[in-house]
DNA sequence: GATCTGACGCTACG
DNA sequence: CGTAGCGTCA
């Protein structure tokens, strides 16, 4: 009986798309499904000596579920049944989907998963034979339609209406009828005039590709359900546009003290404006229910987090192996590893060990490329321009050089060529240290001399860099004055031990001003930038790309082969400044990004510097 | 007994 | 020096 939570405030809402889902973990999580991969029963322990070639399967296998075996009716019935008596609880394997694969910061389920499609084909399947059956809360509901049994003009009908809707309901609906809004709730709500559709394929688009709000219950999970339901002839830039909202949180972002709001007051905060009535006799209020809709998305259970990612069940077999080696026992171990250093694994049998580049185990979906645009030195560049230090300034102004090479190169008293990786990252940290606010002792720690060293290079450096220093005076007093920094886009940071009777915590406080203002509004661009993005492509009709993560100041995207050099010919630096609120397009600080493309994220190499934009 | 929380440690990145 | 994440453990 008892249903995920219906308005609880609001939690990190992981990205199941149904709660609940497989009763029993033992049930799914030893399927065979890869071949080679080592099949088992469900109570046996076993132990997996895995072949090389599996593990080396691991981070290439985007294409998993081709493989998987077509869901049978009868498996579907039987995980139903199982459903439906038993209370959805966060189980095992959700959770541990849910944190392992927040991890790979890809995005599983929108995923070119092409073997979904037959799992999705069965479930609609049943979706709708099941539907006419079902039961109770169902068909004895008179106000309930299946959108999949109305004729022709029903069905036009009902599209009409939810275009024409002030505002649509989505609830997502179980097996045994039961809805995400309970049924009080909704008739309560809505006395007479609710409409409820089993939902269509159109009437999703319909509703999606309104602009006006659409309120749904878990709306990310929801519209991602939806992208991979219909994804092999829906373009998500379809539903780009819409405004799809959870109650929870948007309630919560209203007033996240007010525990009462939910669905509904935020369904009665956004009404209530545009027709602008105080006071609202039953009349109005049934009036404005006919403007409402509340469409019921019929799930299955199937549509569970092992379906949508391969990469879930392969950790929990690796995890059950439990030694994938002595050094890393766990396979997560293995992706959480540093990116940039090499992985070393050992086999178990042999004594042969093979290397992994951690980055390597990522490849772009075949007929793709990874294209990653990074934004160099961006907190460099913006500390130039918050400081307008001449120094800093004409170091920036030509494009080609690279700043760190060439501060490592004074700092060592050597040639521009000479200057070795090592010596550029080292000269990267101490730069930032030192901006930063590094005390002494830590500078000669990272710097590997000792304190006098570190102090006299600290000296020379704000020195040579006069306004530089100017600059964090003037952020400091500021954040004295008002409590707070601003950021460029106009974040705010509060400091609140700024006037703190302790140093040591007043002095912080102060470092992290600086900081704020340098990181935060780098942050802001990178933002900016991804929003940018995110717009040109939704709104060209060839463009395909899809933003896959975001690692600082890198924006990594996969794209199609034949638009690679459409993409890369993006001009990427001007993608930041299209605010009009935007400082830096009058700034005298050039930009840079470097575009480099790749197969794998660890063979990425740099295409073009595009020309600055001063 | 299962689950949540916060401190702490580690990493990467600027 | 700061930010961030994630894992462990009490």
């Amino acid at each position: 009986k008892s249903r995920p939570p219906k308005w609880e405030p609001p939690r990190s809402s992981p990205w199941t798309v149904v709660e609940g889902g497989v009763s029993e973990v033992k049930k799914i999580r030893f399927q065979p499904f890869i071949s080679g991969c080592p099949t088992s029963s469900e109570e046996q322990q076993f132990k997996i000596t895995p072949k090389t070639d599996v593990r080396f399967k691991i981070p290439t296998q985007s294409h998993v579920l081709e493989r998987t075996q077509p869901v049978s009716q009868s498996k579907l019935e039987k995980s139903s049944n199982e459903m439906g008596k038993i209370a959805p609880k966060q189980n095992l394997f959700s959770k541990l989907c849910k944190r392992r694969l927040a991890k790979l910061r890809i995005d599983p389920a929108i995923d070119g998963l092409k073997g979904f499609h037959d799992i999705v084909t069965t479930s609609e399947l049943q979706t709708h034979s099941k539907a006419g059956s079902h039961p109770t809360s169902l068909t004895s509901d008179g106000r309930i339609k299946d959108a999949g049994r109305l004729n022709p003009e029903e069905r036009m009908h009902m599209l009409k209406q939810a275009g024409q809707a002030e505002v649509v309901v989505l609830t997502m609906m179980f097996q045994d009828g039961a809805t995400q809004l309970d049924h009080e709730q909704v008739s309560g709500l809505y006395p007479k005039s609710v409409f409820k559709i089993v939902c269509h394929r159109d009437m999703i688009l319909c509703v999606l590709s309104r602009s006006k709000l659409v309120v749904c219950y878990k709306a990310k999970d929801f519209l991602r359900t939806v992208l991979l339901l219909y994804k092999q002839d829906l373009s998500w830039k379809r539903v780009a546009g819409c405004q799809i909202q959870d109650p929870r949180v948007s309630g919560w972002l209203l007033d996240p003290t007010d525990p009462s709001s939910c669905f509904k007051d935020l369904l009665n905060k956004h009404c209530k404006k545009p027709r602008a009535t105080p006071s609202l006799s039953p009349d109005k209020v049934s009036q404005m229910a006919l403007n409402y809709l509340i469409i019921m998305i019929f799930l299955l259970q199937l549509l569970q987090l092992q379906d949508l990612h391969p990469l879930p069940k392969i950790i929990l077999e690796y995890r059950q192996v439990g030694y994938v080696n002595k050094v890393y026992s766990t396979f997560d171990l293995l992706v959480s590893l540093s990116l940039s250093d090499v992985c070393l694994i050992f086999t178990g049998k042999e004594e042969e060990v093979v290397t992994i580049h951690p980055r390597d185990m990522f490849i772009a979906r075949e007929g793709w490329t990874f294209l990653a645009a990074d934004f160099c030195q961006v907190e460099l560049r913006l500390l130039a321009h918050f400081s307008s230090d001449p120094e800093l300034l004409r170091i920036f102004t030509d494009p080609q050089a690279d700043v760190f090479t060439m501060l490592a190169s004074q700092w060592k008293v050597v040639g521009v060529d000479e200057v070795t990786p090592e010596d550029r990252e080292h000269a990267k940290r101490i730069v930032y240290s030192v901006v930063y606010g590094a005390g002494r002792e830590r500078l000669s720690g990272i710097l590997g001399v000792n304190v006098e060293q570190a102090s006299r290079f600290q000296d020379s450096f704000l020195q040579t860099y006069r306004e530089v220093q100017a600059f964090i005076q003037r952020t400091i007093q500021q954040s004295h004055k008002q409590g707070y920094v601003v950021s460029l886009m106009g974040r705010r940071r509060l400091l609140p031990h700024i006037s703190s009777p302790d140093w040591g915590i007043r002095m912080q406080a102060e470092r992290q001003a600086v900081n704020f203002v340098v990181q935060g509004s780098a942050a802001d661009l990178c933002k900016m930038a991804m929003i940018t993005m995110f717009n040109l492509v939704s709104s060209s009709s060839s463009l395909s790309a899809r933003l896959l993560a975001q690692l600082h100041d890198e924006l990594l995207y996969e794209v199609e082969d034949s638009q690679v050099e459409q993409f890369a010919g993006i001009p990427w630096v001007s993608i930041c400044d299209v605010t009009p609120s935007f400082p830096l397009c009058v700034s005298q600080v050039p930009l840079k990004v470097a575009v480099s493309i790749g197969k794998s994220w660890g063979s990425m190499s740099e295409l073009h510097t595009p020309p600055s934009v001063s």
